[in-house]
DNA sequence: ATGGCGTACACCGTACGA
């Protein structure tokens, strides 16, 4: 049975708590890594997604950020040894959540969502807190990767690896999320011992993850791709498909980020 | 042209996002 694994920036867990249950019922999700909730775990509506079949683990807090990882009560069996930020690297900000998912089919993993920093303004602090961020990132996947974990992260990266990835790129040189050090930061991520399953080819072509609401950046595909399924050799090589679903973010009040979606044999 | 739009908190605007 393949297992259907995606990550999704929501842009507020309360605001797109319908779409989140209608979407990951109608493309079969068993697991979903979230980021931006934007609220504290008190008031995350657990109730909600426990009627619709899902469970969750969180890290939230008030307002901004806030990570989660969303399972299928019917096809996940145990979420385990859940890991809260990364490992060694002191956070206020809320932006990783990992666990080990047992799916009924006997597949495990170590699957792991990240909300990278946005950085904001070039040579800014928050511009250096994202490469610092990225790079503590990139040890604990470096640890993982030593030991063997069936590892996949993803996330919202804030980062587009490539030209390809951007609807404008002249237009974008040089700008926020393409610059070379977050690409560079991004790569070292990724050798760090994983797969882009981006790479692979599985995909359809011309598809981004995120468009701004302004300016109908959505109706004309002004887009970026910033949102990446990175898994370890052992199981990128069971993925059979790696899709980003535009689907949602033609709804009513829609996420400005689309999911991507990895499907594991 | 740093604005455009959306979310949260709280105040009737500000911070932040990408």
């Amino acid at each position: 049975m393949p297992v259907r694994i995606a990550t999704w920036n929501v842009n507020s867990i309360k605001v797109r708590l319908e779409h989140l249950i209608r979407w990951m019922d109608m493309a079969q999700i068993d697991a979903a890594v979230l980021q931006e909730t934007k609220t504290v775990d008190d008031l995350f509506p657990r109730d909600a997604l426990a009627d619709a079949g899902l469970d969750a683990v969180i890290l939230g807090q008030k307002t901004y950020n806030g990570v989660a990882l969303v399972t299928r009560k019917s096809t996940v069996k145990t979420v385990e040894n859940v890991v809260f930020n990364i490992p060694g690297y002191p956070d206020e900000q809320k932006r990783m959540i990992a666990a080990d998912i047992e799916h009924t089919s006997g597949l495990r993993l170590r699957f792991a969502g990240v909300y990278v920093p946005n950085g904001t303004e070039l040579g800014s602090s928050r511009y250096l807190y994202k490469l610092d961020w990225m790079s503590a990132l990139a040890g604990w996947v470096q640890s993982e990767v030593r030991a063997d974990a069936p590892l996949v992260l993803a996330g919202d990266f804030n980062v587009a690896p490539t030209d390809e990835d951007v609807w404008d790129p002249e237009g974008w040189k040089g700008r926020l999320l393409v610059t070379d050090p977050e690409r560079e930061a991004y790569a070292r991520i990724v050798s760090a011992g994983l797969v882009d399953t981006w790479t692979l080819g599985l995909h359809a072509p011309g598809t981004f993850s995120w468009w701004d609401y302004r300016q109908a950046g959505f109706e004309q595909n002004h887009g970026l791709r910033i949102d990446h399924i990175l898994a370890a050799p052992s199981i990128s090589s069971r993925i059979s498909e790696v899709s980003i679903d535009t689907v949602p973010r033609a709804w009513e009040k829609p996420s400005d980020h689309a999911p991507v979606v990895a499907v594991i044999e």
